[in-house]
DNA sequence: CGTAATTAATGACCATCAGTCATTTATTTC
DNA sequence: GAAATAAATGACTGATGGTCATTAATTACG
């Protein structure tokens, strides 16, 4: 009898479905605000419940996240897996979390939501391990990308990949986070575009971290 | 008769007094952890009281943070009237900024733990203006050091100053926070020193921002 | 079947905390 | 020194994350 693995899917599918109410519950309002009781009324159980499925709210909404990386991983992944030209691989890395940003806005702000240590305290271990195994993927997959980069000549062989990374993907994201929540201020009390700004920094950035030749094969990209 | 001087003079010190046990408790506890009843407690008085003389929670943290904007104001403007030459003001700029975030991280904190729009709700229009009027005088300050470094030919001519302003701060200061609160795990899981790491972001983007002779300037004060 | 045992779901309840306000205490005025 | 004014208090409210004894549903099995 087939009895157990049914009832294992089935609660896999709950799983899932708490998932999409605390998905749709986050996305509208926000950690702070969203509350257990909307994602309860959402997903159409009581709060008791949810609690059996997740331990906490901040499980909850890492959970939601890591849907968010692995959306990211997988289009990172595309990249890598595209048998680009060092140059154009860079510029299609670039380009891909430009679109990621863009498009799943969404996952974006939940990933960058979570700096402030106060809300770690609520984090179960196994959550908090699976979501650093996915981040050191991403990030594994962004480093060998890099690492191609510079023995194709392209980067200056003197830069450390992971370096190159942490500086490219801090100072876009940062950027990226004022244009999220702060855009209107820049436009009006600095006369700023910041997409403008967002676009400059990473040209100067290039620049800085190609070689002469590596400059060149960008340019000429940007130019087709 | 002075006693209405007086008293308006105990009022100023009464809210001081609350600003700095408020700034006692948040430098320990953070926003999300600390509570008005600590708050309270420490200036020992009862919570009622806090609330004669400060609107919300959130405008009691902004208050005290401003005292830290104010702080650096007063760094920048050093550098500013420091009769330096361009590079030399370009490099004390960056140096003051380090330093202000090694040796006051507590304001520093403070000062970018409020991206989040749930935390806004509660802030009066009153310390919003204030702040945004302050936060002006930092980036017109700025702003107006960067035009000289422009006009002094050490940066290019076809630079914004504001657009540079914000890109070196935004940089800089995404890769402190990430020092603040998430250095183990880079160093562990990567192998990066983020001190490393965010002087490796400064001078690639100082590179990049420089004339060619500025970065013959900038490399001859280094080396001195 | 039908009953016992197991599993799933519930929602009343608890503790915490920002913010309020009727009451009390202190100060000033005359 | 009594009345008026100002300052301070802390019990209370409402919101919310999380718990747990109870109830409901499902399964196992004689």
């Amino acid at each position: 009898m087939g009895t157990h693995e049914r009832k294992e899917r089935e609660k896999e599918q709950r799983r899932e479905d708490i998932l999409d109410a605390a998905q749709r519950v986050f996305f509208e309002r926000g950690l702070a605000v969203a509350t257990m009781d909307d994602i309860a009324e959402t997903a159409e159980l009581s709060k008791g419940t949810l609690y059996l499925y997740y331990k906490s709210k901040e499980d909850l909404y890492l959970t939601v996240m890591m849907r968010g990386m692995q959306l990211l991983y997988d289009v990172f992944s595309e990249v890598a897996n595209g048998a680009y030209s060092p140059a154009k691989m860079l510029s299609r890395l670039s380009e891909v979390y430009l679109n990621y940003f863009n498009n799943h806005r969404d996952y974006f702000r939940m990933m960058h939501y979570l700096q402030a240590p106060q809300f770690h305290k609520q984090i179960s271990e196994e959550v908090k391990q699976s979501c650093s195994v996915l981040n050191q993927r991403i990030w594994d997959l962004v480093n060998g990308m890099l690492q191609q980069c510079i023995d194709g000549g392209l980067l200056r062989k003197d830069l450390n990949p992971a370096e190159v990374g942490l500086i490219l993907w801090s100072s876009a994201t940062a950027l990226m986070l004022r244009i999220d929540n702060e855009e209107g201020i820049w436009r009006e009390a600095f006369q700023l575009n910041l997409h403008d700004v967002l676009k400059l920094s990473n040209s100067l950035l290039f620049d800085a971290i190609c070689t002469e030749k590596g400059r060149l094969e960008l340019k000429a990209l940007s130019n087709s």
